[in-house]
DNA sequence: GATTCAATACCGACTGGTCGGTAAATTGAA
DNA sequence: TTCAATTTACCGACCAGTCGGTATTGAATC
């Protein structure tokens, strides 16, 4: 047994620029910058990635999967109640939110919107992510075991959830109020109660 | 009579600076480009305005005003019905999007999510901006004139109907698949369909 | 002593913003 | 009506600083 062991190199500056990308953007958070807050050197950071944009492609695969779809299969995994599991999610996710004074939001959504317009391979990759998340969860929704009758098609109401969830995200960040914030997670709520029988 | 007279400078700055605003972003969007593609000196630019700020928030107030609260104003004063206004606005918000590459998608939004976390200033505006839309939505859902009667609360509907085109508008712009694009204005479609008696 | 890891110095392109100055339009009085 | 006085409109070089990326060097490990 050893005590837990320091952090790799990498993945100190893959979770710096993580937290960068998040709270700052992604042209806004130089390499300098990501290097810096990482305790590490440019040269450290150009001897573990290639460019700006090999390090961008890791730290939006390992977001989307361990923040998007590895939170959304924990609370699937909870319950066997579409409904309740939509519900619980979306709280962690609001509660988070409010703890972080509502900054950040989605990186995977800010990164799409900053980016997917002016580089192609980057955008490629988002569109396989959200994919992958949107089957993801249209699977449950297919999942007859389930308790909770979709009304609509899976697939859609996947896109609903997803499109509503970003929307949600992106309009209390720009209110940034804590009121106003639980009445649209609110609002989501009462909208899924309406799209799902039982 | 006069021939059409030549757009004042000002306005030739203000649409250039929309233009790459909207399609390549706040920061991407350098004063140098914007006067040149305006046909203008960088001086002319800072005759006008005092610095990138007042640029960014004439810009979002216009953009707002014309394209989100006015082209929506116009499609409810077409028709009575609740329903039929928000699938035809939403029809030709998915044309005119469609007819761009699904490129530069709502500015607000992303004006929104680049720039709240950074500039408290130009978030409080655009909160403003965000909230006198919901106002102008929900006033029509309140209008006992109209015909269909909204299953929700009237604030919390336009919430809903806010968040979900900015979700949809994220998630097609990072698709850019006319296909699928489709699909997901269907999908907005049916959960309006559901949401709405009559 | 070769290879890996890491620190630093540096490069050219670009950023928002300033500044000295010129050209054109507007005013006002003779 | 003219012409000087003043304001407005506009130009483009320039500044200090930042950017992504490279080259060079030193230290540790096998």
């Amino acid at each position: 047994m050893e005590m837990s062991m320091a952090k790799a190199t990498d993945l100190k500056i893959l979770d710096s620029a993580e937290n960068l990308f998040w709270y700052h953007g992604h042209k806004a958070s130089s390499l300098d910058k990501i290097a810096n807050d990482a305790g590490q050197s440019k040269g450290a950071l150009f001897h573990y990635f290639r460019n700006k944009k090999d390090i961008t492609s890791q730290v939006i695969q390992k977001y989307a999967h361990e923040h998007l779809m590895g939170r959304m299969q924990n609370h699937f995994a909870m319950t066997a109640n579409t409904k309740e599991a939509l519900l619980s999610w979306g709280m962690e996710f609001y509660q988070s939110y409010a703890e972080s004074g509502f900054k950040g939001g989605c990186l995977l959504g800010n990164m799409a919107l900053e980016l997917a317009d002016t580089d192609e391979a980057v955008r490629q990759e988002m569109a396989g992510l959200f994919l992958e998340w949107e089957n993801q969860l249209a699977g449950y929704f297919k999942d007859e075991a389930r308790q909770g009758e979709v009304l609509m098609e899976p697939r859609q109401f996947a896109r609903i959830i997803i499109a509503t969830l970003q929307g949600f995200t992106l309009t209390v960040k720009v209110h940034k109020d804590k009121n106003r914030a639980a009445r649209e997670f609110q609002a989501y709520a009462e909208m899924v109660e309406r799209l799902i029988r039982g």
